[in-house]
RNA sequence: GGGCGGUUGGCUCAGUGGUAGAGCACCUCGUUCACACCGAGGGGGUCACUGGUUCGAAUCCAGUACUGCCCACCA
């Protein structure tokens, strides 16, 4: 307890309490985890953002969350670690440097490798890490001396060490196919960083005459250009109208080649005409068409998106789109167009470049995916990985089961390069003369050694960005060193990410965990058996959750090229971090995405600010007595056990909530319990009390007030970390920062039926008199008596103890609690019934029988339609015959109440008709 | 084409079998002791539609419509 409390400023200005207890709490070291064999551990390792990026909504939203579960964690005692770090990125981030490259008019080519990749360091050192400062802002509670990166040596041993593992066991292998080419970075991309996109475009009829002069076949197409790398034209087995042509050859126009018409069941008669032209080397389906049959692979099209000398020598050096005009023009002119069609296609884009996906032959490093799969599927499907929301499991386990080969190479400068090494020497003794062969290596003298050769060289490409990330939470733990770290802290135990990057990166999560790491002594819940039966392989996270899509107002999805982006750090320097962390927890729950709208933040600011000004009101009727120590049972008032009952409640779904990731829950617990229950009636009735009652009662109450206070505090750290721990301070309170302060649990003793009960009378009977007041437009600062007829021994003692605290809620002269009607023939008050009571307040003179009578009537119409509905339920046979006991007996009770309520309102409105 | 969500007052959303809720907006009133970023009171919804299960459906089931997201190699 400390004497000296700094004093709350008079207004609140979020900037003023955010800047200061960022970098106390950092200083500290409250941020820094090491492990403790005495403490539970619990670990999350945030998901990198690309060293390119700046803070976004969806980061903002998933940090919000990712910082609550931690703050939460480490309030609860476990020895807790939130471990940030960034991602190389290469592709988002070599575009970056290129573009500035442009700019000076240079080419990465004019540097050269080398200096291309220094260039990129140079950016990484300059703008790389400006997100962390974002987080801070944010208030992220991250141990900053645990920062990684995906390019640090120590990660890069991690990455070798699953290449050379991956390798060895023959899971990745060099491979020719079709992958998706991005003619931009001239690389080859994922599948999942392809988007399709509806666009116009034409779906053209072209004719190919069969070389014997006996018709033609008629083709749909709607690249044209590939038309030059045809190798065959397909149809259907089944199908009728080319059964008797299957093997005959056509001429293939615009070129001198012949190729067949083949039976193949890719080909849908029902689709156009029911042949297809196969082109194996620009298309995935034409190209496993064409293995089937053997056919050649014309690659006519090349990495720069212009067409190859194949394409004969009308075509060579056009760009593509070039070559399909000029395709059509040609065969116009052939006469062979039978008709251009208008047709959406479904066009494949990269993600990055937004450049048109070039389908493309070509060799490239591949890993296989099903034996990696495999136990991936099983431990989800087992439970040990939760999904949140579950729905996301079987979408996960459906895509899982369709797993395609991973291709890895790309040919980008910036990343990791693919530590395989080359020689065109045949290997000793071999007796094959194409001597291509390739090794693992780290380093040249290795590639030597185990080639044999010194002429040798290291492949050109890198690794796919996502082959590093796969690997973020044991490698950032330490592996493959089994560090004191990855020993203590993994698994991890939350993974929160957007949804779309599911398959891209937690799926391959899951299966690099898996896959590398293994324990002897591993409990059953951490993962699977391993084959050898001696080892468990362990999971990477024990909980994947996924949040929401922030969206804009209009619930469109947010982006630059839209311009309907918002900037979370504007929101933090408008509204501060607490309103923006708020607004955003209040909306995350299971639902699939977020119609984000800055009022919400603007309304977040509204309860931090109200949190402000009913803490300075109590802050300022303390004084230096007051420890803050909740005061014995005895001492409290009904009220006081009220309100403790409440808090226990919240104390109780907060928790629950927080364990489910139901920040909204959370959210919506707290705000109701400190807005309506504490501030709107807990302080108004501690006020009498406080203000003008007793010496003894006035020390309660302050205690109280500072009691229930604090722990509400501490319950809304986690989401608001700033505003409470300024407030906190000024509280007496035990400990030096919020952030270590034990987080509330649930206290069964303060559960408090009575009390609720006594409670809610007293505030249903103060509405009633207010609503008496307003609704008879009596002017406010009239004071009037008022009397309340119990109907039972329970209320009458409520009401009889709390008779001062309803005439000061409710601004009365007195409350007196009567045990028959006031006198009726004075006609000078009126009345509202409510459950436990019959209120009247006396407003003699005022009283306007019009509008009295107005009154009665509007409450006797509510009333008779509850009793009709409650009747006609209570007169079906059926529901008094199968519906459950206590539920009937509920009801009966229940329309014994309104029948009470009717009769007392007719009473009333018969007086005012005879005066 | 496949899969998964959503549809509740003017707006944004809670509510998963038993008396339709909150915040904002709206109307009325309020400058005495924390807060007008506030307080008090009030009006406003046949819970998208159709059918089914049930004594009873916003809630469970089936279908329809609209809407969104993810996945997908139909020329």
């Amino acid at each position: 307890m400390t004497a000296e409390r700094p004093e709350l400023a008079k207004a609140y200005d979020p900037k003023l309490v955010e800047e200061k207890w960022y970098s106390l709490w950092k200083a500290r070291g409250y941020f820094h985890a090491e492990p403790d064999p005495n403490k539970t551990p619990y670990c999350i390792t945030i998901p990198p953002p690309n060293i390119t990026g700046s803070l976004h909504m969806g980061h903002a939203l998933n940090n919000s969350i990712l910082d609550t579960m931690t703050r939460w964690h480490r309030m609860r005692g476990f020895c807790t670690l939130c471990l940030p770090g960034t991602d190389h990125a290469g592709i988002a981030t070599q575009n970056v440097v290129e573009r500035g490259l442009a700019a000076e008019g240079l080419t990465r080519h004019d540097l050269g490798r080398e200096k291309f990749i220094e260039r990129c360091w140079q950016w990484r050192e300059q703008y790389g890490t400006r997100i962390y400062y974002q987080f801070e802002k944010l208030g992220c509670s991250y141990d900053w001396e645990r920062v990684r990166f995906t390019l640090d040596e120590s990660y890069v041993d991690a990455i070798m060490e699953e290449f050379r593992s991956w390798y060895e066991r023959g899971l990745i292998y060099r491979g020719t196919r079709v992958v998706n080419w991005d003619v931009k970075f001239q690389s080859a991309v994922s599948d999942i960083e392809v988007e399709m996109q509806e666009r116009k475009g034409k779906l053209y009829h072209f004719r190919y005459p069969f070389v014997d002069g006996s018709g033609f076949i008629t083709i749909a197409t709607t690249r044209p250009e590939t038309l030059l790398g045809d190798a065959a034209v397909a149809a259907n087995p089944a199908d009728p109208r080319y059964q008797p042509h299957f093997g005959k050859m056509l001429r293939l126009p615009l070129t001198d080649r012949e190729i067949p018409l083949i039976a193949d069941d890719y080909a849908k008669p029902e689709f156009g005409t029911g042949a297809v032209k196969v082109t194996p080397a620009h298309d995935l389906n034409d190209f496993e068409c064409g293995l089937r049959h053997n056919l050649p692979q014309h690659i006519v099209i090349g990495k720069d998106g212009s067409m190859t000398p194949l394409a004969g020598s009308d075509y060579e050096g056009l760009d593509r789109f070039a070559a399909r005009k000029r395709v059509v023009a040609d065969m116009e002119a052939l006469g062979l167009v039978e008709k251009i069609e208008d047709y959406t296609i479904q066009t494949p884009i990269s993600e990055r470049s937004k450049e048109v996906i070039e389908p493309l032959l070509s060799e490239q490093w591949f890993v296989d995916m099903k034996p990696l799969a495999a136990p991936a599927i099983e431990i989800v499907q087992q439970g040990k990985i939760r999904f949140v929301p579950e729905r996301y499991r079987d979408i996960y386990v459906r895509w899982m089961e369709n797993i395609r080969p991973w291709c890895i190479s790309r040919q980008l400068w910036w990343g990791h390069r693919i530590p395989v090494w080359w020689t065109d020497e045949p290997a000793a003794g071999s007796a094959d003369p194409e001597g291509r062969r390739h090794c693992f290596a780290r380093t040249k003298e290795q590639a030597e050694t185990a080639l044999g050769t010194a002429h040798c060289w290291q492949d050109e490409d890198v690794l796919d960005t996502w082959f590093s990330s796969a690997l973020w939470p044991h490698a950032t733990l330490g592996w493959p060193v089994n560090t004191a770290d990855l020993a203590y802290f993994y698994p991890t135990n939350l993974l929160s990410t957007a949804q779309e990057i599911l398959y891209l990166w937690v799926s391959r999560m899951i299966m690099t965990g898996l896959d590398f790491v293994k324990r002897t002594d591993a409990p059953e819940a951490d993962g699977l058996l391993a084959p050898d039966g001696t080892t468990r392989s362990i999971l990477p996270f024990r909980d994947v959750y996924v949040h929401a899509t922030v969206l804009d107002e209009k619930g469109e999805r947010m982006s630059k090229s839209k311009g309907n982006g918002i900037d979370p750090i504007d929101l933090i320097e408008k509204y501060g971090a607490d309103a923006t962390r708020f607004s955003l927890l209040q909306q995350a729950g299971k639902n699939q995405d977020i119609k984000y709208s800055e009022q919400r933040t603007d309304l977040a600011g509204n309860f931090c600010n109200k949190l402000w000004n009913a803490s300075r009101f109590v802050l300022m009727n303390l004084d230096a007595a007051t420890t803050g120590e909740l005061p014995a049972p005895a001492l409290r008032t009904v009220a006081d056990r009220w309100i403790l009952s409440r808090l226990d409640a919240t104390i109780q779904q907060v928790n629950a909530s927080l364990t489910t990731y139901d920040m909204d829950d959370a959210s919506r617990a707290l705000y109701v319990f400190f807005w309506d229950d504490f501030c709107d009636w807990y302080v108004e009735m501690a006020k009498p009390r406080l203000l003008r009652g007793t010496e003894e009662e006035k020390s309660v109450s302050q205690n109280m007030l500072a009691f229930v206070l604090e722990t509400t505090l501490r319950l809304l750290h986690p989401l608001i970390p700033f505003i409470t721990e300024e407030i906190w301070q000024a509280l007496p309170h035990h400990g030096e920062s919020l952030c270590l302060a034990p987080y509330p649990t649930e206290k069964t003793d303060w559960s408090n039926a009575e009390a609720e009960a006594a409670m809610s009378l007293t505030i249903a009977t103060t509405r009633a008199i207010r609503n008496m007041k307003m609704e008879l437009n009596i002017p406010p600062g009239t004071r009037l008596a008022a009397a309340a007829l119990p109907t039972d021994a329970t209320a009458q003692a409520s009401l009889t103890s709390n008779a001062d605290l309803i005439a000061s809620l409710a601004r009365l002269e007195t409350l007196n609690i009567v045990t028959s009607a006031p006198g009726a023939e004075t006609g000078k008050w009126i009345a509202t019934p409510v459950v436990g009571a019959e209120i009247y307040l006396e407003i003699g003179d005022a009283l306007d029988v019009g509008k009295e009578t107005e009154r009665i009537e509007k409450e006797l119409a509510a009333v008779t339609k509850q009793i009709e509905r409650s009747q006609s339920q209570l007169n079906n046979p059926n529901f008094v015959g199968r519906a459950a006991p206590e539920r009937v007996a509920e009801e009966r009770q229940r329309l014994a109440e309104w029948q009470a309520k009717q009769e007392s309102l007719e009473e009333r409105r018969r007086l005012f008709m005879a005066s």
